[in-house]
DNA sequence: CAGTGGTCTAGACCACTGC
DNA sequence: CAGTGGTCTAGACCACTGT
């Protein structure tokens, strides 16, 4: 009976701790493709029996690993390791005018193309004062349009996202309603006469919250991006500002800089 | 005596671990303020003794803090509420051609004027093989010029950075010597004759591996980005491929987007 | 039901820090 | 030196999974 264990040891004697030492050799397992994307790692009781360790060293080790990403514990089931998801790779040129012809909202077009199933869910429509974060970005302080809403691709939750578009500009238009129509919120904004212009993005990445793990089924050790873009019309004013709180394992962000 | 923990206690009845209850209560008192910034938390003895449970216990509860990046442990001093490092923004014509004539390299540059003091130092260049990840970025395969290095800002490690550059190009020139002289490589490009038309990135964010978290003097629960970009000269050749890893609690990244 | 991981206790000895 | 966190042991009971 071969297993991945076969000739692992430890050197209590080293310098290194022996759970750092067990999580060592378990992730040359894994990075080696001795285990590959799905299989199940020994259980914690064929650890112990095979380093003659206590448990909690066991569950040390196994901690490192699930803290880096690299595996995943089921409660009743086992450890094992991670499957990447399917990559999201984000164009620069995604909110070109030309994108928005068909009528369709940039995500769901995109996704579209891709093959995946898309879902809008958890979309909430209310007004309140811009929080400063956000004012200072819109130029201005002020009563805000706010739409919040989840994307999903087939099933799984990727994005949320928060837009904030100034009251002047948005009460009592399809922008303040739940479904604002064919080609989304910027075809609104154009329609009112504020002729998109460019947009601007700030890309940050953090561990995400409690929330964002529920909200986006977030496995341990998984960073979240969090993606603000503003929108300027043709008069150079900022028309929306829409915060993104984005899983970073499912996604690239490209992007397209002058030289000149 | 009052203490951050004057009041607080757990409910071994709820369905939420006791471990976690004690992480949420002191997470709280983080964000909440009443502990601030570089403020030592109890010692693991004085929540042992407030709280009425086992050292693991409380240790799971402080391992999630620091997990989340929001406390940093000291071997023999305590348990430290995390400072956040300064924050360095990259804009997105930082490539521009106008940024490089006054002789410096972009990090150089763009650290002075931010005020603090720029080191590069671990550089190392080499002739090799280019690996598939970056050939394909390239546009074929062959013999690449590898430069890395890694940059400090006010001797705090920020970034490394590895360059590839096709020998055809660089092998004999100033770009193939530890120092290639004021400008960079990108002047050492351009006078070769390679005026550089355009750049991509794409971004992606992961927890960093060991060996970055020893390179970047990482803190736990702080991912990294990864930023490849790709520069193109006006024939439309992929002239370098640059793979760089930043500490993302040290960079918020800066991009225009056309609306046309 | 047996096997899995989740939580928790109650100790032990060690290495590092600062007085 | 006392106080701190780092590592480790040897148990216990629980909740979840699959047969």
């Amino acid at each position: 009976m071969s297993s991945v264990l076969d000739g692992l040891a430890v050197d209590p004697a080293s310098d290194r701790a022996v759970f750092r030492q067990i999580a060592d050799q378990l992730r040359t397992a894994i990075r080696g493709g001795r285990l590959s994307e799905g299989d199940r790692l020994p259980s914690e009781a064929a650890l112990i029996d095979h380093y003659g360790v206590a448990r909690m060293t066991i569950r040390n080790a196994l901690q490192i690993l699930e803290t880096e990403g690299l595996t995943r514990a089921e409660h009743g089931r086992g450890v094992y390791v991670r499957r990447k998801p399917p990559v999201r790779r984000l164009a620069s040129d995604r909110f070109a005018r030309r994108h928005r012809k068909e009528g369709k909202a940039a995500f769901i077009a995109e996704s579209e193309q891709s093959g995946a199933r898309p879902d809008v869910d958890m979309i909430r429509v209310n007004e309140m004062e811009a929080p400063s974060e956000i004012s200072g970005r819109l130029g201005h302080a002020g009563p805000v349009i706010v739409r919040s809403r989840r994307y999903s691709l087939d099933g799984t939750p990727v994005e949320t996202a928060t837009s904030y578009i100034p009251a002047d500009i948005a009460r009592d238009t399809p922008i303040a309603d739940p479904n604002p129509g064919p080609g989304g919120i910027y075809a609104r904004l154009e329609e009112l006469g504020h002729t998109l212009e460019r947009f601007t993005e700030e890309v940050t990445a953090r561990m995400p919250t409690e929330a964002e793990v529920r909200l986006l089924a977030l496995m341990p050790g998984v960073p979240v991006f969090r993606l603000i873009r503003t929108a300027y019309d043709a008069q150079g004013r900022a028309v929306e500002v829409c915060d993104t709180i984005m899983s970073a394992d499912a996604y690239v962000l490209n992007y397209e800089l002058p030289a000149h």
